[in-house]
DNA sequence: CGTGGTCTTGACCATTTGGTCAAAAAGAAA
DNA sequence: TTTCTTTTTGACCAAATGGTCAAGACCACG
């Protein structure tokens, strides 16, 4: 898994590649790699207050939901000075998508058809989960995006991520040729793997309330979807 | 944003409890329809009209995100009607909630202490998905007012909520002390179902798009959850 | 019919919104 | 130091926002 200073757009990495939508699955596809524009250090710094602050407010609010103000706000940073490292508030979001989309996906593509099936899997549940806990307002980003309706990312999603999925399901459905994983449907577990995952993250508010204080949610998590993954994978 | 109270509340006095799309509903589940306050057949039609229109809206936008002008043009009436008839974009909102809140919950009020256990959950879980499938929009409302901290709800949560899925939990943890259910932590085993079912109303666009045209997303989901619950239930 | 209540709307308002611009301030390079 | 580029900001703008209001249209009923 890449470093997780990405999604937050600390580092240069990202800031330095220009975007590309899904950049990491289109490098795997063999299409052009993009190109590297240099950026002063003020420019690395005040890109990633930026983004940090964007962060912040649109998993608050959603994409409508946000203003400019709030997040220079929270950026600490005057309004035009924020668009001045970006052009508009339509590009920090899509900047914004892009950095996560890549680590958003890494897990998945980790998974790998030699290793035990199971413990693949399993191995997987965990990352995730592990993500829900790390980086709850990439997620709730995320689950804004597609909750409504996925407007910037509706065409990655039907390529690009079809592709990744699909890809993986074959394998699961040669480990369950292979006897080696109980007969379900491949799209509908990677499905109910990211519902449960992104549940604690997503629905956190939710979550917290009903258990009632003292607890730890996705501690428990790991336990329960453990048994559940367990029981649900077992030919 | 203060949490406003009486979302929640089982049987609510309100004279606007139950927007038209739903009456049918609680009154097969033969809820008490609460006495109204004397209301022109106008008067029922176009508060109507407007619930509809603010539930397009709102669950593709968010509250914030959503503007009145949008939610009058969908009502096909004029803005300063649409105030006629509520207050404030912010009663509007309040109102959907209320009025959905408790149909929402009804599948889980019907979980029975006495018959099969296992049948009585994937009876839930069937009536879950269903209202996915019946009800997207709602439940891309819910959603997104989890999502972005309840503001509106938060209270509600914590208490009645609360509440009601311990009292659940109780019944869960008796059929697990007899036997007749597998070991499983009965607050998770709850949260599992709502994610799993929500998932595919919630998220519905990027279940479309890695499933593919010709796809019957919910049919699907129907029988993998039967599957994975008949499994993870199993004593 | 008239009359009193209900419903509807055009005009209006203060504030907020995303975004611009010229000019000043701060660095960098010589 | 001077010169040139990068960074920052106050003032500003047109459009959109949630919401008001007075007056007119409509409607039920005696």
């Amino acid at each position: 898994m890449r470093p997780v200073g990405r999604i937050f757009g600390e580092k240069s990495d990202q800031m330095n590649a220009i975007p590309t939508n899904w950049a990491h699955l289109a490098r795997q596809m063999g299409k052009p790699m993009t190109q590297e524009k240099p950026r002063t250090r003020i420019q690395e710094k005040n890109r990633a207050r930026v983004l940090e602050a964007a962060l912040e407010v649109f998993s608050k609010h959603g994409f409508r939901g946000a203003t400019l103000d709030e997040i220079a706000r929270e950026a600490g940073l005057s309004k035009p000075n924020l668009l001045y490292y970006f052009s508009s508030k339509d590009e920090i979001h899509v900047t914004l998508l892009e950095g996560l989309v890549d680590t958003w996906l890494d897990p998945l593509r980790d998974l790998k058809e030699d290793g035990d099936p199971q413990q693949e899997l399993r191995a997987y549940v965990r990352r995730k989960l592990q993500m829900s806990r790390d980086f709850p307002r990439e997620s709730r980003l995320f689950a804004q995006e597609i909750v409504q309706g996925a407007p910037r990312m509706k065409e990655g999603l039907a390529t690009d991520l079809k592709a990744l999925v699909d890809e993986k399901a074959v394998v699961l459905k040669r480990w369950t040729a292979a006897g080696k994983l109980a007969q379900i449907d491949p799209h509908h577990l990677i499905f109910s793997i990211w519902a449960l995952t992104q549940h604690y993250a997503d629905f956190d508010v939710q979550v917290r309330a009903v258990l009632g204080e003292g607890r730890d949610p996705i501690a428990e998590a790991e336990v329960f979807l453990d048994t559940l993954f367990t029981r649900l994978l077992e030919p």
